[in-house]
DNA sequence: ATAAAAACCGACAGGCAATCGGTTTTTATA
DNA sequence: TATAAAAACCGATTGCCTGTCGGTTTTTAT
């Protein structure tokens, strides 16, 4: 699944307002991008035919909502672009940071490191 | 930079085999898939443009191999189809750790563990 | 009932991968 | 060195996807 930037403009506003109908996506968007309304309910509507948007009428607008969080999107995005790579059993992830390992500077390392061990918390209850 | 099917078996086929020309490369895809011989030479050409393949001549033909390695061109994709919900300053591979860490079974965290201990000797000389 | 608001439908442009026919260039060799 | 074969190169077409929006239908508030 391809997202395109109109499409990646909207999730990302819908993160920040949890709900919106096109009227006010579009008001916020037009101001940096001129789109007509029509083209924000287009969007709206294809990220909603993606799965990646609910919406629920209300009045006569659909309120628009993300399914996903920002989190879920990168995974799945992730795991999209990356499937074909991949044998079974490994994770993108790893495989991709053993060779990106280099790039990281030491404080990054320990980020990361610092994530490994909150996920371990986590799992232990 | 999106890549399509053909382009993903052909980069597949030159990780094992190396080195290979497009008859090469179509002797063997093509019997899975009916593809002309140009079909191959065209899609070498975009990979090739795109920076994923280098490419000498030898005799004749075109010699191509990988430009990147597996893991390489899976940071590269990665980094790709996150960096726009990825903050100034963050490494979109630990962004998408962040999301994906709850994906990771724990044998995988562990393995994660050892390449940034493996990189952080590496450091320290 | 009616006007306004929004959805819905359909069309078109632009970009990219896959596809391949036809032409030009290169090279080995007769 | 002329030539045939091999491969590159060029250009066109198809199909898919996003962005774009005009026009029509549906919905709703008054």
């Amino acid at each position: 699944m391809q997202l395109g930037e109109l499409e990646k403009l909207v999730l990302q506003y819908l993160w920040s307002e949890k709900v919106a109908d096109a009227k006010q996506v579009h008001s916020v968007l037009g101001q940096t991008r001129a789109n007509s309304l029509n083209t924000i309910q287009s969007t709206l509507d294809r990220l909603f035919k993606k799965g990646l948007l609910s919406r629920t009428k209300q009045g006569h607008a659909h309120l628009y909502r993300t399914k996903v969080n920002r989190e879920a999107l990168l995974a799945k995005l992730i795991t999209n672009v990356t499937s074909d790579f991949v044998e079974q059993g490994e994770h993108s992830l790893i495989a991709a940071f053993s060779s990106a390992s280099a790039n990281l500077d030491d404080a990054q390392l320990d980020k990361l490191e610092q994530l490994i061990e909150q996920q371990r918390k986590l799992r232990r209850g």
